[in-house]
DNA sequence: TACATGTTGTTGACATGTCAACAGACGCTA
DNA sequence: TAGCGTCTGTTGACATGTCAACAACATGTA
């Protein structure tokens, strides 16, 4: 009996493969590299993107919008996080000059220190548990292929 | 001036590229399939992944315990999640008849029809935003390089 | 049997993320 | 300069995830 409606095409079996892992590894994958940088630095991995975003930006200083934005983070979820790195003295919220609506972030000292110190274990955790298994035609096979996807993730809606 | 600490070996700009992207991927990607699916059925992927897990298991049914590992979750996460399903009606709990300690699960038939509804535009949302933007060869090499890191995870610790 | 130890799943406190409503500042237009 | 829609960031209510403590049961050993 033929199908009428065309039903989903369901996954092959490299399809499925590729999908599976790519799900197995981005659980497991993000928690080790989070277990790492907790256990060496103290810090969330939510902690360490905000700090070197902001310590690598031009003027070392970013508006919580221009930030939001670059993480793919919400404002609401920033502003969130934002206090609470305040509070632990890591980060502090300055007036944006120029518009009274805006506000910017910068590092503390001990802000300065914990992306110092936390940047090198991290590298060396995120080559261990992935980089370093990646042939380098595999590293850039990914590189493409992410850039793909992203390029049509942008096209959606 | 030489150094005498050998310092973390940075990320050359294949690497980078592949981090950067594995990153940007992975958060984009997973919003806009959790965003169809809400949309197409009403459900989170965690939903769903509890839903498809349960009713694809041999006898329709598993253990709680057995569920979490499977599902690389923890007993509490599990445990938590399962009660709001139960409480929508979609899955139930039952004793499990040789152990007293234990539960398993079962699928309600609103939990039947949420999952065969869910899966057919659930799989083309996969595959239109993911699967289909990669080559036949990109999809081997993904699969290949998941399993790898994996592999080498489940050696750590 | 009785005890010690391990296993299973639940619970409550807390951390984190989402969503919608909001206040204040901006800037265009009349 | 007044009005009006837009933009920026914050807030509070709520959903979800983590962690440690726990109760109940199972299992091994004397």
């Amino acid at each position: 009996m033929t199908e009428l409606v065309t039903g989903p095409r369901w996954l092959d079996e490299d399809e499925a493969r590729a999908w599976r892992g790519y799900r197995r590894m981005r659980t497991l994958l993000d928690l080790q590299i989070a277990r790492d940088l907790a256990h060496d630095s103290g810090l969330s991995t939510a902690d360490y993107d905000v700090l070197s975003s902001v310590s690598e930006s031009a003027g070392h200083t970013l508006r919580l919008g221009d930030l939001a934005a670059q993480m793919l983070w919400s404002k609401s979820r920033l502003s969130h996080h934002v206090s609470r790195m305040e509070q632990r003295g890591l980060v502090a919220r300055q007036e944006y000059p120029s518009d009274g609506r805006g506000a910017v972030l910068t590092l503390t000292d001990a802000g300065w220190q914990a992306i110092r110190d936390a940047a090198p274990p991290h590298v060396e955790s995120v080559r261990r548990h992935f980089l370093d298994q990646l042939s380098a035609e595999e590293t850039r096979v990914l590189g493409d292929l992410t850039e793909r996807v992203l390029t049509h993730l942008r096209t959606v809606q």
